[in-house]
DNA sequence: CGCGCAATTGAGTTTCGTCAAAATCGGTGG
DNA sequence: CCACCGATTTTGACGAAACTCAATTGCGCG
């Protein structure tokens, strides 16, 4: 399932790119015209159903990606064939980065919910990036989050016992939420997200929800109560 | 303890960088006479000492750093006080890579031996990266380089039981020599990488001792049984 | 309505943290 | 050179937390 945009249509009035929902924070948000001349392969756009992969660790490839909705984990697998999710990926968020350096993707990708995605030749992004500054300037940010957001991840959802990290977590899912509602994964995912067996991430929330902490409003999808998860990891 | 070094001096014939032992490996490799001279400040030589502190989280600067000798650890402190270590930066290194991007470091910084390090004006990296290829080259591949070393952080020193993790890490530290002899440090800061208590990060080492996978040569100097610690991580 | 997968719960074991005490080490001064 | 001091490290005992394995429940989806 993947629809071909054209570098004109991408800049000429296509609905996609130009009245883009994420198009004041996305990767290509300075560009010129002339900038998107220079684009010898064309700008794509896809869509992956909720499971499907976009690519493997060690896969060659010359794309980056930017979401433009949805949700994607990226994981690295561990020797002895365990997972671990290393960073979850929103709208806005800009993927395969290492391509500008190397020519293997370092993660797993795969989709959360249906997801879309653009899809970038590295080629354009490393010519583009010397010439503009703001792309340049752009794409050092977009590192720079991933490495906050790696940093994060070590101390708030790796640190300390289970149910603060879980608590961790949730609130975590709520930022740029405007309610205190939010969708949660499968408990193997949240396991692997925090480094716990399914059955400790399920404990957890059972008991956040016994605790009225959390409540559920649907499947996987639960009202929070922010305070009292604070007052967790305060403990 | 600081010795200033003029840009002239940095670049004109000044043992430091002209016949710095890193200088294939360092961020201002691929300059010319003509990019120094566009330098308004000073690059700085400086030193620490065991234990000295760079920056703290949240300090505002305007510099980048790299790594000439020396060990340093890049902490993040939680909420509840505790410390972790996120990550440990070695020569050839660079540290404050944010500074590109905000105003603040985003970690405290301290010295684990004795440290030598470069200080980059931020305005000149920001300038020079754009008009040089390499340089612009060299700092998305050291950002990268951080990325990656962060997911493995998580993923070989964070993931599953504490003598794994140890092993991992100790394994880790002979990276780039040539013996299986390696330095380590005290118990608090093995548990603060490990995300381990003091005593477990100790009783770790004690059993590796014990089962003569580490050899102690002198005080935190050990001989490593690779291949022993490295069926510890396989199990 | 029932099938099948996911989630929950339980019981038992292992691992890890906590608190406390003992031992060791490096450095200092007599 | 040796004895002592303070700090770090090690070790022990106990309790809490997390993992394992297994059984059961619950729920989405046909």
């Amino acid at each position: 399932m993947k629809s071909i945009v054209s570098i004109n249509q991408a800049w000429n009035g296509n609905a996609d790119c130009l009245h883009c929902s994420i198009r004041s924070s996305a990767l290509f948000n300075g560009l010129t015209e002339d900038d998107f001349k220079q684009f010898h392969k064309p700008v794509d756009q896809l869509t992956l159903k909720q499971g499907q992969v976009l690519y493997n660790m060690g896969d060659v490839g010359a794309y980056l990606f930017t979401v433009r909705s949805g949700l994607l984990k990226l994981v690295q697998s561990l020797p002895d064939g365990t997972q671990r999710v290393v960073r979850l990926l929103y709208s806005t968020d800009v993927l395969g980065l290492e391509i500008l350096v190397g020519d293997k993707y370092e993660h797993d990708v795969v989709a959360l919910r249906d997801t879309e995605l653009c899809r970038y030749p590295v080629e354009a992004v490393h010519v583009l990036s010397q010439s503009n500054p703001v792309l340049h300037k752009d794409l050092m940010a977009q590192w720079q989050k991933a490495l906050a957001e790696a940093d994060a991840w070590l101390t708030h959802l790796s640190t300390g016992p289970a149910k603060k990290r879980m608590a961790n977590l949730l609130l975590r899912l709520l930022e740029g939420e405007d309610t205190a509602q939010c969708e949660i994964f499968n408990r193997e995912d949240m396991g692997s997200i925090l480094s716990l067996t399914t059955e400790t991430a399920s404990r957890a929330i059972s008991e956040f929800e016994r605790l009225g902490l959390m409540k559920k409003l649907s499947h996987n999808h639960y009202d929070l109560d922010v305070e009292g998860l604070q007052s967790v990891i305060a403990d």
